[in-house]
DNA sequence: ACCTGAACACCGTTCAAGT
DNA sequence: ACCTGAACACCGTTCAAGT
């Protein structure tokens, strides 16, 4: 409060849980999955590793919080309550998906971990919005868990490809080798057409159509 | 070959790529992804750690030769050369499904290495599958991302939610404290439904009616 | 060609102790 | 209430050496 500790804002300011969690996040997104430990993390806040432990039950702990802490929803544009419930939906999935490659870690960690509060509010409102849209109470959970399915694939397929890749010369390389194996693969250029948000729009498109066909 | 070389075939027999994959399975099935270490596989193959490092390059080598000795595919139920190119689609996923959910960790890995030959093959049959169930050539690469995501999407998620549960005790718990704040997940009993198998059946039908319409 | 042990630079976490 | 260092039981991999 006093300037005295404003001043020093750097290794001064004390741990605490929302530190921690920030700092984390930090950490992921800047080295990935494997990058995050404890000892690392502490380094970066300035204490003991130990530290760590009073504020936080575990590693896992910290990924459960980091996890969470990237998933929250803001709710759909509010220039008009819109009827639109289809592309309400839409919007609510692609927001999820872009969130998840902000941090491209969280994909591949969410199916593991209990679900936290963020993620359960996204699920609440999809099952509002699909009833909505007339999907009926008998295909709610199948339909929910279907989009899950779809945004989780392909959310964990791209994070982890764009990674992997180093500007499509090794995929390149492997392709060629591949083309008399694997012809309609390399005929359509399955693996290396990377217009990853039209194809899953495109997707979402169809999944949709199939679950609450157009009237 | 002689008596005397298979009468001791446990700590005896030399080590081999082949013998070293096998093992890899076997210690992932038992103690999954985190459970996989090379002293532990060096421990069951009885040699040394540092032997296994003359048939393979590193960890990660390991990982995708275990991963894709696992995904082989055998081919539809040859009774007859069905025309039922949907029913056909729908075997191939739900034997993808089912080889990737008796080693559970494998779901968890396939997105984040690269392909291998028997995960090609399975994605090149597809493809000719949904050619012929009447997919466009222009829909093909996204009817087959589609496909791929929700099969993941359902594997991964299937394979880590029935790890961490303990009977289901847990998740009791939390939903009680969760019931006011989430009321329709609640009230459809969204994470309780364990018809896996049924869910994801229905989900793939919703999937191909919006990519290849009945007609 | 195939296998090995010692060593290095790491991990997460327990515990007993400090303020 | 909050932080710490030493210690334990682990990791993957390099290297120089053995047969």
């Amino acid at each position: 409060m006093s300037l005295q500790s404003v001043q020093e804002p750097r290794s001064e300011s004390p741990l605490s849980r929302e530190r921690i969690v920030a700092t984390a996040v930090e950490l992921l997104d800047a080295q990935g999955l494997d990058g995050l430990t404890m000892r690392r993390l502490a380094d970066r806040l300035g204490s003991g590793v130990m530290s760590l432990y009073w504020h936080v039950d575990n590693k896992e702990d910290v990924f459960d919080l980091a996890l969470d802490s990237v998933l929250e929803y803001r709710g759909p544009p509010q220039i008009v309550a819109s009827q639109d419930w289809r592309g309400e939906v839409v919007h609510m999935l692609e927001d999820w998906r872009a969130s998840m490659l902000r941090h491209p870690w969280s994909a591949s960690l969410l199916p593991r971990r209990a679900l936290g509060p963020n993620i359960l509010s996204r699920l609440e409102l999809l099952s509002k919005t699909l009833s909505r849209a007339g999907v009926a109470d008998a295909d709610l959970n199948v339909a929910i868990w279907s989009l899950w399915n779809y945004v989780m694939g392909a959310t964990i397929t791209r994070a982890n490809f764009d990674l992997s890749d180093d500007g499509g010369a090794a995929t390149q390389q492997r392709l060629a080798r591949l083309s008399e194996r694997y012809p309609r693969i390399e005929r359509s250029r399955l693996l290396l057409d990377n217009d990853w948000d039209g194809a899953f729009r495109k997707g979402l498109g169809f999944l949709l159509d199939g679950l609450a066909p157009r009237q």
